[in-house]
DNA sequence: TCGGCATGTCATCATCTGAAGACATCATCC
DNA sequence: GGATGATGTCTTCAGATGATGACATGCCGA
């Protein structure tokens, strides 16, 4: 499951280079153990993903963990900045946005952040980071488009719009329900779209 | 915060019954973790609740979770049949079944069951319980209007309509999304009406 | 009354988990 | 080629947690 580039993958016969192995690399550990945790963090929340595990994915010992981030709350924090920087913040009421969200989030999966959207915590740093990239990433956009529109209850259609498609993502893949998570993006799209656009005054 | 019912309460000159403090009750001790346990899996989800937490709050030795449910799985599937027992099947679209609904969810907010509907894990035996009870309750009930309604594909569009309500009640307990947790019921109730009902055709 | 069972209390265990540190090994620079 | 720091590997620790069992104590029937 993990992709297998991030090497130079130059199998072949490198004749100016002949692909030292570089054994040892830290830049390359951290990315390693960087995506691995991205992918369990999503797949089993933050609490039920060891570090471990997360070594074990990355084929990388756990304890460089503490060694180059300081710790599993640290390595969290990476995550998320590495799902910020993916993408760009998105108007979930704009159907192209909207499509291009979707079916990345389908492939990928939501990342961590989506979990602390919804779940209960006691506003570990861990969360507030989560939230912080959640608010700008969906909940700013709606805001903005419904102040320019001029609709009441801006931030409150917002946030309804982005904990709306946070539950539906989030129950997609999480196996709850099954025709849900089986429907094809395209499929789901246009039912998606109306969903959301029922956040501004009919 | 606990409710002190469940004793006869009768604190004053009880002249029939001088109510026997009765210090040795299994009934009442099952009941008093159950609820505590309710409590808690609510306010910070299956894992991070201890059994220890549990028995300080209901005032009962942790030990006795062992004796009387088996364990931390069995006691979550008691407040799960708890909570299924407490309120029959809700559609969703109908407004005043989802003013109730909102209402009591506001005061007791969510149950166990609602982070199971999104939360991802390895479908243990607690998390099938929890679903088992999200579906009965709203994926339902929902599915049976649609399909009378004759609208095309019913089963998608109840679960879609019940994750997005799954997200909107569950954001609102977890702090992620301010204005939306501290609207009142009442102000929220259109615009999640509105939403939701856009779950059908238009 | 008193004996047996239910109920409650306490100490302890086995395991998991994040973290820290000692040590080994490789890379790079002089 | 050797020294020094970076990188990796392994062991171990301390705390938390669910569970278990021994023991104490109250309740009820004979």
């Amino acid at each position: 499951m993990t992709a297998p580039d991030g090497e130079p993958l130059d199998g072949n016969d490198g004749r100016t280079e002949p692909a030292p192995p570089r054994r040892r690399d830290a830049a390359r550990s951290r990315e390693l153990l960087t995506r691995a945790a991205l992918e369990l963090f999503a797949e089993r929340g933050y609490d039920r993903t060891t570090t471990r595990e997360i070594g074990e994915r990355a084929g990388v010992d756990p304890a460089l963990i503490a060694r180059y981030f300081g710790g599993k709350t640290q390595l969290y924090l990476a995550t998320v900045k590495l799902e910020l920087g993916a993408e760009a913040p998105a108007d979930l009421l704009e159907e192209e946005r909207l499509r291009t969200l979707l079916v990345r989030l389908t492939q990928r999966g939501p990342g961590p952040s989506f979990q602390a959207a919804v779940l209960p915590g006691d506003n570990t740093e861990v969360q507030q980071a989560s939230r912080a990239y959640l608010y700008e990433r969906m909940v700013h956009p709606l805001h903005e488009r419904f102040t320019t529109e001029g609709v009441d209850r801006p931030q409150l259609r917002a946030e309804l719009a982005a904990a709306a498609f946070a539950g539906v993502i989030l129950a997609r893949s999480s196996g709850a329900f099954a025709e849900l998570a089986a429907a094809d993006p395209e499929e789901l799209l246009p039912l998606l779209h109306d969903l959301l656009a029922a956040s501004r005054p009919t």
